[in-house]
DNA sequence: TTTTTATATAATAATGATTATTGGAAAACT
DNA sequence: AGTTTTCCAATAATCATTATTATATAAAAA
């Protein structure tokens, strides 16, 4: 895997350390992060990091399309560094969010119905997960 | 179609004028309302509504399942009669959300998937509706 | 390596959606 | 009618996100 400042730079991004920061940890650590938990993560690294500094790197990781945003929770943002295409599922017991890798139906994958054009497709699963179920 | 009064009733809502004007509102007018839209409407009928009032009878349809929140805008919540299982569609350049009605493939049918277990599934379609298209 | 220049960051403040609170009004029950 | 319960309006409060701005810093130029 090319090292995080390589993709950085070869999207012309200006590397910093606060932007290394955030995109090690999404790529690093394989799982959906709220804003808040980026930026407490990241603060161990760099103390002085502002939220607003985090907010504005998540934008700019979307922009170039290194990043992604879910918006299965209701109430918060969820980033996670781009991947393949996949769905997520939200477990409304512990809240956690987990990827499926499930492929999808014909009609699912036409990029027009109903005589709209399709860019994307997202896939929102609610129910219990596998660690609570039997709890 | 059962009086909206009646169907208040049945699921154990007191009736209200208040309640009534936001039920009936999303029965009949078939489209996706944001919090502030419905507000806004109801307040033809009921001057003196306030808009946590609004926030409140719409918690309680979706409680009761005579409303469901729809969050395929990053920013705001819209709401919508109950109606069957059904996705939506949001124009990324005049912001509408459509419904699309279609079968799914037998993968999503499922209940369960990767060891979790499956309550519900939301399909959410993004790119430019048909009204947009060669705009 | 130093200087330059543009951009990024930190530290707020501001915004906008949603939720909590509370006192008083209306409905249901006795 | 009197009592109890629930509802509602009118804030106020909260929480996520965005805008602002003065300072700091990375990359480019000298």
């Amino acid at each position: 895997m090319k090292k995080a400042a390589t993709v950085l730079k070869s999207n012309s991004i200006r590397v910093t350390p606060q932007r290394l920061g955030v995109y090690k940890l999404l790529r690093e650590e394989k799982r959906h992060f709220s804003a808040e938990e980026v930026y407490a993560k990241v603060k161990n690294h760099f103390p002085a990091i502002s939220l607003a500094t985090v907010y504005s790197i998540l934008e700019l990781l979307k922009e170039k399309d290194l990043a992604s945003e879910v918006r299965i929770n209701l109430d918060k943002a969820s980033f996670e560094a781009k991947k393949n295409e996949h769905h997520h599922f939200l477990c409304k017991k512990c809240g956690e969010i987990f990827d499926i890798h499930i492929e999808l139906c014909p009609t699912l994958k036409r990029r027009e119905t109903q005589g709209h054009s399709i860019d994307k497709f997202q896939g929102y699963f609610y129910g219990v997960c596998k660690n609570c179920r039997g709890k």
